[in-house]
DNA sequence: CTCTTTACTTATCATTTGATAAACAAATCG
DNA sequence: CGATTTGTTTATCAAATGATAAGTAAAGAG
């Protein structure tokens, strides 16, 4: 297998992927908020509860960044803080009831883009992209971060 | 096939190829440009030459925006502008010497880290891992863009 | 009980990015 | 030919982002 033939394979994929989610993505966000704003908010929505520290490091943002931004979200009701009990250090964030809402709505928008795309594939179809995406996943596109 | 379950498992993939991208992408570009900068002589590289209008097109960046930015990166001498024969409105845009160094050089670098990310995988994963761009590239991650 | 480390905040600043208005020349259309 | 469209530039502005210094309070280590 031609492993540099795949390198420029992969390089043509993860661009396509970046365009594919920008407009996959676009105009679903609403403008009340930033773009790196809504990147936590749907980080948030997926992992919560998350500490601060988690956001800071999945969203390669320092501390002092990530905390402005989310007071800046809590200002708007987005999300909520709260203490953890066992460390009086750390905070957990987690949407509000209003951010739920807006993440749910943005998510049935990309979800419906989505299924427009896949419209066309068969059912033998969706089988071989589930199995795609296994794939990739577990054995290119892994996690390396510590935890 | 469930399609609800197969969009789940299509978010997390999209956020891992992202995470990823950035690790493998992270210190492989110079001080002297920005990221948006950086992501525009990727374009280029790969694509050249190109226009500014596909450039803008391309990198979802207004014209006025791009022709900035393409200003910048020609005042240090990282890609350069030349007349179209056919339409002397247009212009199209290539690397210069010192941008194709810089580029390949960093094109080495995501290779290797890129190489070291698959270096697990056996011959037959690896003609899975190539399949499955494949599938993936064509029936989801399809640019719908017109031409 | 100090000392250090961890988790987070506040404040501030420079830089990057995005958006808009206005201009211009070449091409195309009627 | 004049009118419109296309491809690009210049200028300007506000907002978003990134980086850094300095601070607090709780936890953990010796």
């Amino acid at each position: 297998m031609d492993k540099n033939a795949l390198f420029h394979k992969f390089v043509a994929f993860t661009t396509s992927v970046h365009q594919v989610t920008h407009e996959i993505t676009k105009d679903v966000k609403s403008d009340a908020i930033t773009p790196v704003q809504h990147s936590i908010l749907e980080y948030i929505a997926v992992s919560q509860p998350v500490t601060i520290s988690q956001i800071s490091d999945c969203q390669n943002m320092s501390m002092p960044n990530t905390s402005r931004e989310l007071k800046k979200l809590s200002e708007k009701n987005l999300c909520e803080k709260f203490a953890v009990a066992e460390d009086r250090r750390k905070q957990y964030i987690r949407l509000s009831k209003e951010g739920e809402v807006m993440m749910t709505e943005a998510f049935k928008h990309i979800e419906a883009r989505f299924l427009q795309r896949i419209k066309e594939a068969s059912d033998v179809d969706l089988e071989e992209i589930n199995r795609s995406l296994d794939v990739l996943h577990s054995k290119v596109f892994y996690s390396s971060k510590p935890l």
